[in-house]
DNA sequence: AGTCACCTGATT
DNA sequence: AATCAGGTGACT
């Protein structure tokens, strides 16, 4: 369930848990994970090797290991990231764990098997992210780059969200519940919204994620697990043929992608 | 620019 | 049986 809000929480809990912990050993139960790598290279770069940091770029987790070099882990739609006290029990749908010292192991727990896993040396990772665009909640996201990157695009406004070479980090949700935040619809041609559209949007894109995220870290936190979406209701999203919070009209769903869009008639022009 | 493949599980 | 899923990269 993986847009930015959900990766950083998945970073803070993993960097909180094992952060100086040892590689032991690795295993990775399927060669796609690995992909366009191999697991032998994964399984021999990471032996022996101390977890220093784990940081979030975008929609990717970096776990920066003694030694110089940086494991990339990307959850893709189903993927999660975690670690666990004992690493013989294991869920039958993790495709890669790495055993910690202590017999915990960080593992990536994935029913789909679209997550992937690469491993890479830290000087390459500037060369790695050069088509990844900045971060929605760093200083280089400001309503001017907004303002530029819409006004050199003629695609459909929620196109250019989830482009991740343009803004890192936003996914299907987050796009459509920032459209509907600023009152803009989704297929309008980014070069043709307004300047005061664009302001909003901008608002609305960190507002939303700034709440996404403490959502997500308390519905990590939660016990007895609370789903994510009690926690952080979405206004449109998943919404077909329900009334708008805000004007009563029913919320549509269009297709944009090969993804689901969900969008108000009446609130989004 | 649009479609498909990658995977599996849930829902209709 | 068919469609859907919070992502991405490789096709046409």
């Amino acid at each position: 369930m993986p847009e930015l809000p959900e990766v950083e929480a998945v970073t803070r809990r993993v960097r909180r848990m094992a952060a100086g912990a040892r590689i032991v050993s690795a295993g990775l139960y399927r060669a796609g994970i690995a992909a366009p790598q191999n697991p032998e290279k994964i399984r021999r770069g990471t032996r022996g090797q101390r977890i220093e940091a784990v940081e979030r770029r975008g929609k990717n987790i970096l776990v920066f290991l003694d030694g110089g070099s940086v494991l990339r882990v990307h959850l893709r739609m189903t993927g999660n990231l975690t670690v666990i006290a004992d690493h013989r029990l294991r869920p039958v749908t993790a495709r890669a764990w790495f055993e910690l010292d202590g017999g915990r192991a960080m593992i990536l727990d994935d029913p789909r098997a679209l997550g992937r896993i690469t491993l890479h040396k830290t000087a390459e990772l500037a060369k790695l992210f050069s088509n990844l665009g900045p971060e929605p909640l760093g200083p280089e996201f400001t309503p001017e780059f907004l303002a530029r990157i819409a006004a050199a695009s003629r695609k459909p406004i929620k196109l250019l969200l989830m482009d991740q070479r343009l803004i890192a980090g936003l996914g299907n949700i987050y796009a459509v519940e920032a459209l509907f935040q600023a009152g803009i619809h989704p297929a309008r041609k980014a070069c043709r919204a307004g300047a005061g559209r664009l302001r909003a949007l901008h608002a609305a894109i960190v507002g939303t994620l700034k709440l996404a995220i403490d959502s997500a870290i308390k519905a990590y936190e939660l016990p007895g697990g609370f789903s994510e979406e009690e926690v952080f209701p979405a206004a449109v999203y998943g919404r077909e043929g329900e009334a708008c919070l805000r004007c009563r009209r029913l919320v549509r769903r269009m297709k944009q992608g090969g993804r689901s869009t969900y969008y108000c008639p009446g609130c989004q022009k």
